[in-house]
DNA sequence: AGGGTAAGGTGTACGGCGTACACGGGTCAA
DNA sequence: TTGACCCGTGTACGCCGTACACCTTACCCT
């Protein structure tokens, strides 16, 4: 009589189904819509039976974490260590693209999970593999820092990109105070869209920093650096 | 009757004074420890006074942000361009070691108040005094990101730092599943102290992955780098 | 067959948060 | 005297994370 058989008895949730709501309703309403009463209604249960799945919110948010680090492609074979860490880190911005949530919360992460090690120390072994040192890959990994991950800070990207006219009187009322911010600002509207944050292309400009950087390692390598004799 | 006199009438708060409250709160408490309502207490008044002076919490961030953004010394002048820059940065570094809390805040900020706008206007013009092109510089400013805060990210910086013969076994089962940030973090320990993190020096990292940009940049300048013709 | 155990979902409740809104007292100009 | 204002107060609302006790269901062991 309790209706066995009308409601098909939905399956019990388990970790994983929970991590994969997290990370559908962060992608859909982004991360500050995420609570774990939201979540909960999402998966069409009260907010306490996700504690049965995850100790704490911390940990949800490691767990989604993972989630996306697992869909970081494995490092591609057979190219020098230079291209093939280039385009695992290319990758790995592919991804963060599609959970813009990401950045901020690897960033906000107290200790790395399981899953952040592999990625990490799989990326130390594509520096090692090249010949780099100990040393310096220990420090390649902290020049690199969040760049791992295929994001960089973007401080201020909220540019809610005006209409061409009152761009540009955006534009003179920034020469006053911030002349070298408005002639940076000018010269990428002149190229593409509005004003910072939108006028540079930044998938450029995130390939630019990071040859830039693995540039400089392998200069570095090339020239036998070893901690005591910096250059 | 109504103790004119007794209690000296406290000054009324302004948004300076509690700004500064703010950031000495931070300072000593944790920026998680910074609730309106905390603050209001600090400051012996009721929550909603605050909102007197700051529109909004948000607001409130922003101005501790240039409460520590004016703490950054001035440009230094007379040095080439490299050096000046890199000496600014380090003094940013210096105030945001003293102001733990403010890299996350910064990190955390919609769109930059007038203040930061400042700081980062003059390093766009400490670029620009040496020579290199507004596309050169505006690259260089993203390519440094945060860093021109003078901080990075500290991607799980939150070791522990355990007595050495747990440190060693840690060590051990890293090695299993993480050979290569095993290899890492033994080397550094055996410098100096406890796992990565603490075993490896902060300052000299910042200073490597701040010069490794810097030198790169030079580079670019020196060969007379444009948009068009990359390397 | 029966009873114990454990897993997994529920309901209630607590303390904290940011802040909207109406109010009150003080100061000062008209 | 009156009224406008500045600025601190009190109350209240809706959200948050989560502790704790409870109930149901499924299964295993005797």
């Amino acid at each position: 009589m309790t209706q066995p058989m009308d409601a098909p008895r939905r399956s019990p949730l388990n970790r994983g189904r929970v991590l994969r709501a997290a990370v559908a309703l962060a992608d859909h309403c982004g991360i500050d819509a995420l609570s774990m009463r939201r979540l909960a209604d999402e998966l069409g249960v009260v907010p306490m039976a996700l504690y049965k799945h995850v100790a704490n919110k911390e940990q949800l948010l490691d767990g989604m974490v993972d989630v996306v680090a697992g869909e970081i492609d494995p490092p591609v074979t057979g190219a020098d260590w230079q291209a093939a860490v280039r385009q695992r880190i290319l990758s790995a911005r592919r991804v963060l693209l599609r959970h813009p949530w990401a950045s901020r919360v690897i960033e906000s992460r107290a200790s790395p999970t399981p899953v952040v090690l592999d990625y990490m120390n799989s990326l130390a072994g594509m520096f090692r593999a090249g010949g780099l040192s100990v040393d310096l890959v220990h420090h390649a990994m902290h020049a690199l820092g969040s760049r791992m991950w295929g994001f960089t800070q973007e401080l201020f990207s909220a540019a809610p990109a005006p209409d061409p006219q009152a761009r540009a009187v955006m534009l003179r009322e920034l020469a006053g105070r911030y002349p070298y911010i408005a002639e940076i600002a000018a010269a990428a509207t002149h190229d593409e869209g509005s004003l910072v944050g939108q006028g540079c292309d930044d998938q450029f400009e995130f390939e630019f920093a990071l040859d830039l950087l693995l540039d400089g390692l392998a200069r570095l390598h090339q020239h036998g650096w070893t901690p005591s004799r910096p250059k």
